[in-house]
DNA sequence: CTGGATCCACCAGGATACTG
DNA sequence: CAGTATCCTGGTGGATCCAG
């Protein structure tokens, strides 16, 4: 058996509301381009702002802000704010977005070993 | 152990050009609206082209046809032409593509099981 | 039936400037 | 330091028409 066939991977289980499908949920969510990049980065440990900025170098401020808050409200980091001045703010892995880490593992392995492959043949094909 | 730490997931081994990071050329394949959703759909059997049409009732018969090209050129999902008139044209998923399903399937489960614990928070959060 | 070509609307996201 | 507000552009992708 090759195949995950114990999950719930056909879309004919989510004909009428594809929306609702776990597929396009939690790739609305780490699909886009900076999501993943932040929490791998997360995961090596808690963050201030700026660090993570230095970390992920071409993201910009308003990115950053914006794609933090969106990470928050779905509770795969959490958020720290230290009531200094200048104030400072951490940002770290909850456990569930450790989690998704986890199960983000086997598709990482997949596309490091299987992307020189495929740039070969996307070459061959034009 | 609860972290995938055999896989190289740090950021900072990409440092200085993030676009070869692996966890990018992945989500830069799949990421998009239609690529998971139709390898899904080919995994329960090759598929003729509007097949695949119905079986993703929302996409447009253009997005259809460039996402299916790019499967193909990346080589995870095949194309067969029968010179019937009018022609008969075949899709089905090949090994890789099957292999990336396979990856998939801790993320689609961890997407199944955490998603509404998810919504729950962001109503929350506002 | 299986596409390609063209046009166009929308919006994600960068640049910049400003604030507590 | 850690954001927010505004403006604006480039690319994604839908709609439509045409073709083999």
């Amino acid at each position: 058996m090759t195949t995950a066939d114990t999950t719930m991977t056909r879309l004919a289980d989510w004909a009428g509301d594809l929306d609702a499908c776990p597929v396009r949920q939690v790739l609305d969510r780490i699909g886009d381009r900076w999501s993943l990049l932040l929490l791998l980065t997360l995961k090596d440990a808690p963050q201030r702002f700026n660090a993570l900025g230095r970390a992920v170098p071409d993201i910009s401020r308003r990115m950053l802000s914006t794609t933090l808050k969106t990470l928050e409200a779905d509770g795969l980091i959490w958020r720290s704010v230290e009531a200094t001045t200048p104030p400072a703010v951490t940002y770290g892995l909850t456990p569930r977005g450790l989690s998704l880490i986890d199960a983000l593992g086997p598709l990482m392995e997949w596309a490091i070993t299987q992307t020189p492959a495929i740039l070969a043949d996307r070459r061959r094909a034009g």
